[in-house]
DNA sequence: TAATTAAACAAACAGTTGTTTGGTAAGTCA
DNA sequence: TGACTTACCAAACAACTGTTTGTTTAATTA
């Protein structure tokens, strides 16, 4: 305890501030939209102190993005898990997609609103992190008992990009929650792909 | 005809380049990572030149993207026209969206690459000009006979998404072609919500 | 032929970008 | 106590940003 007081000491720094920093503004305003300088001003320190976190503002975007692809993960297995019907599985898992969009972090919310594109240097790993959640769905929609006509990669490709698009026009004072926007739009599937 | 021969021969200016110059590298870059130095390249020209043609990067932008949506405007009226029923007209409809976003011009890509919010000035004009495509979408799925339990802006919301994200996966070379992907989407959709 | 205009060029402007450098106060550890 | 490390600050860097200015050339018009 005592040795963990001193970590705790030794760590106080705003590494975290500067992460939470980053993420709001990425997530609000995009990567390119965003400079080091409005990082720095909302993390309470001068741009040249963010050098001592991260070499540059590329990997201070991928820290940000690994760790949203991982909180996303886990609110999906989270909600998931519970359930054993394939369908069920798939509209809690869609619902927790549309909350992650739209709600919940900043950090999760980058991974939708920042493109692997914007950041050519780390392309592929972006591209790499995104894959580790959505294979999560990919192989959710792969338990659903479909016809044979379907094709489950447009399916998944179907409902992954009404998700991400949520995040346009999606408000949370709205009338309609993330959970009752996921149960219409797995309505809206089930009777004609299901076997 | 020597009228407009002389107009021709007056208006043998390179604004068309211009346009087409910056179309492109807006659809493929986007707004923020194309700067007036690329598009003065690209078209031929020096980057001041372009401030005879237009006022300002926003203005050129604008005017892109008014091009853009009269294009896609045209497109899908083309296409669904010639279609009485209305799950027909939404297939056609979907299938004309999917190719102005993935192949069809520079111009109608645009509209999809760049956000508003990447134009604060003219971000309202922009909205505009996009509604202005979207409502023709809007009334496709207003004919059609749903569910009581049907939300038709949830369902046109899922659709538009799809068709919005396909510009992130849809390749010209791949198997499926932008018709294939509307016939499964619009299956996919039908017999759940259809009364 | 002379005046006007269209459509550019050439060069600079002020501001912003991501980043680097050298220094420093406070905390840790032998 | 003295060496070392952490976590920053202060100031500058070169490159790039959108834009402006003054000038030039060629075509059109009176």
């Amino acid at each position: 305890m005592s040795k963990s007081d001193r970590r705790d000491t030794r760590t106080n720094n705003r590494n975290e501030a500067l992460l939470d920093a980053a993420a709001t503004l990425f997530s609000t305003q995009g990567f390119r939209a965003t400079s080091m300088r409005d990082i720095a001003r909302a993390a309470g320190m001068l741009p040249g102190s963010i050098y001592y976190h991260y070499p540059s503002k590329d990997d201070l975007l991928l820290a940000i993005y690994e760790s949203g692809v991982t909180q996303i993960s886990e609110i999906f297995d989270a909600a998931v898990v519970a359930e054993h019907d394939p369908w069920v599985r798939l509209e809690t898992g869609t619902a927790a997609l549309i909350r992650a969009v739209t709600e919940e972090s900043a950090y999760t919310r980058v991974i939708f609103k920042v493109t692997p594109e914007d950041v050519p240097a780390y392309r592929e790993e972006l591209i790499a992190e995104r894959d580790r959640f959505e294979d999560r769905f990919k192989a959710l929609i792969e338990d659903l008992p479909l016809k044979r006509w379907v094709d489950p990669q447009l399916l998944r490709l179907l409902l992954l990009g009404a998700g991400n698009h949520a995040q346009l026009w999606f408000s949370s004072e709205g009338s309609r929650s993330a959970a009752e926007i996921s149960n219409q739009f797995c309505r809206f599937l089930r009777e004609s792909v299901e076997k």
